[in-house]
RNA sequence: GCGCCCAUCGUCUAGCGGUCAGGACGCCGCCCUCUCACGGCGGUAACACGGGUUCGAGUCCCGUUGGGCGUACCA
């Protein structure tokens, strides 16, 4: 390996909350450029632009620095193969699909979503996989001009091989195979004239010189495109390395619904970001015996990228709860630990604005830990007990946490306004007074029912930690209506 | 449905033909101790199943079962 020209590269999408799983490939990419002295690289893959947002983008890029993972080239910082963000990237893509279309590897397709949809479904029902039927590929060169005049809406599809098999070789999964009748005739450029993510991803990797690319196992079905286009374009394809997904529990791909999977909750609930990269450099290297407690320099040191499992593990709390303690007490002087309690505390503004809550709803100082301090706790201890006050059945109370958490889910810029605003919508709906709904949330939120102003606290403990105490609630008040209180 | 992948304690894993199947988290017990933690010591618990191959299989092969991922004008 010519580790002197090592670049990698971790390439979120800012369509949602900073996740784990951006973490755990981002550090993955960050090991092995430390490892080989390469470099690491931060690319914004924006390309869906119905989901993308400067706000999510600003949110990675901070969740990405307090995990302490430093690229040296990305949209913040600029760089010599720049810019970093694909949507400032639109127009260096076109040439690029032209050349595919214009040698005959590519085609204009004018099919509608609704056709595409129909045709699928018929594929299904017919128990075949669903697949482009290539209506498209037969149109005349005139029929294309014309329409292109006219400006109809289409997209560009790439051509893909009738027969024989696509061999390549993954660091992770060594020799695969895909035949080619596997692989669908992939969408280049959208009918909006932004390229998908295999056509970005591509040409942007080339350019940046990305040398080896460090992913998710739910790309490797897709590395066959990648290297048709990379072949279309005559350039040659980097080193692939799938790496094996978390998982929840129950061992689905690890998911918000059933985990807090959002960096955010474990920034506000006082992990520490070195905890929390030792945790996840773990799934990167097998620790037969010995010590665990490692720092980002020791995993470097230990990562051995040759020998990587392809089963995906379980998300363990309990154990990044034992390392963020060993953290915590063996790797924290009293200083240290110190600044870090002022600065978590602090943090969101969580305790100056929770002070101005509480300021008028006291009597003594001594009273506001009680007010206060389920902004600050990871665990509420929640009983049903809790609930005592609130007139409603458990049955009544499920039924309410059960609609309210999905739905705070589409606010799309989260503060007291837009959460008010989302409650009162849900109250209308289900025909109830917003005194209704809010109460038992306050309990669910607060874990009391004289506390700081709900809209308010749940803007502080933010977005993941209020579904996670949602979903709580909900398992106690569940447990209320199961024992049939 | 189809394609690809995976399978050792509840969880993370070591093992690369011969081990009392090792370590870590969790859990339990004991010790330490003004409480609680921490710490120390000990315990609990696994090779998914069925066929082969072999003197010998967790380790190799085949099948079954279970699970995962993919199958978008999302990434």
């Amino acid at each position: 390996m010519a580790d002197s020209a090592v670049r990698v590269r971790i390439a979120p999408s800012p369509t949602g909350e900073p996740h784990v799983g951006t973490a755990y490939i981002a550090l993955f990419n960050y090991l092995f450029a430390k490892k080989h002295g390469g470099e690491f690289i931060l690319r914004i893959e924006d390309t869906d632009a119905t989901r993308s947002t400067p706000e999510f983008e600003q949110k990675v890029l901070d969740a990405l620095k307090w995990c302490g993972l430093k690229w040296s080239e990305g949209p913040d910082i600029g760089g010599p193969y720049g810019p970093y963000r694909q949507s400032d990237r639109k127009d260096i893509y076109k040439p690029y699909v032209e050349k595919i279309v214009e040698n005959g590897h590519g085609f204009r397709c004018f099919c509608t979503p609704e056709r595409l949809e129909q045709m699928r479904e018929a594929q299904r029902a017919a128990g075949k996989p669903p697949k482009y039927d290539g209506l498209c590929l037969s149109l005349s060169a005139e029929e294309v001009t014309s329409r292109v005049a006219a400006s109809e809406p289409h997209v560009v599809r790439m051509k893909i091989p009738t027969e024989g098999t696509c061999k390549f070789h993954d660091g992770v999964y060594g020799d695969v195979e895909i035949p080619w009748d596997a692989v669908d005739m992939q969408v280049l450029l959208k009918a909006d004239g932004m390229p998908t993510y295999h056509m970005a991803n591509v040409v942007d990797d080339h350019l940046m010189k990305i040398t080896h690319v460090a992913r998710g196992e739910e790309w490797l079905a897709s590395v066959p495109k990648h290297i048709l286009i990379y072949q279309y374009l005559g350039l040659e394809p980097p080193k692939f390395m799938h790496l094996s997904l978390m998982r929840n529990a129950d061992k689905s791909k690890l998911s918000k619904r059933k985990n807090p999977t959002s960096i955010s909750y474990y920034t506000a609930l006082g992990y520490l970001p070195e905890a929390l990269m030792n945790f996840l450099g773990l799934f990167f290297i097998q620790i037969a015996e010995g010590e665990e407690l490692l720092t980002v320099e020791e995993l470097a040191e230990k990562f051995d990228p040759e020998n990587l499992s392809k089963a995906g593990a379980i998300f363990d709390i309990q154990k990044l709860d034992w390392l963020n303690a060993r953290w915590i007490r063996e790797k924290l002087s009293e200083e240290d630990f110190a600044a870090r309690v002022f600065v978590w505390a602090a943090e969101n503004d969580r305790l100056k604005e929770g002070l101005k809550l509480a300021q008028s709803r006291i009597s003594k100082l001594g009273e506001l830990p009680d007010l206060a301090a389920f902004l600050f706790k990871s665990d509420l201890g929640l009983q049903p007990a809790a609930f005592a006050g609130v007139k409603a059945s458990p049955e009544e109370l499920l039924e309410i946490l059960n609609t309210v958490q999905p739905d705070l889910e589409k606010i799309l810029e989260w503060n007291k306004e837009s959460i008010e605003a989302e409650l009162r919508a849900i109250a209308e709906r289900m025909g109830k007074k917003l005194k209704a709904i809010v109460a038992p949330l306050f309990v669910a939120v607060s874990g009391s029912q004289r506390s700081l102003p709900l809209f308010d606290s749940m803007e502080l403990l933010g977005r993941a930690v209020v579904r996670q105490r949602l979903k709580v609630a909900a398992q106690v008040v569940a447990s209320m209506a199961g024992s049939g209180k």
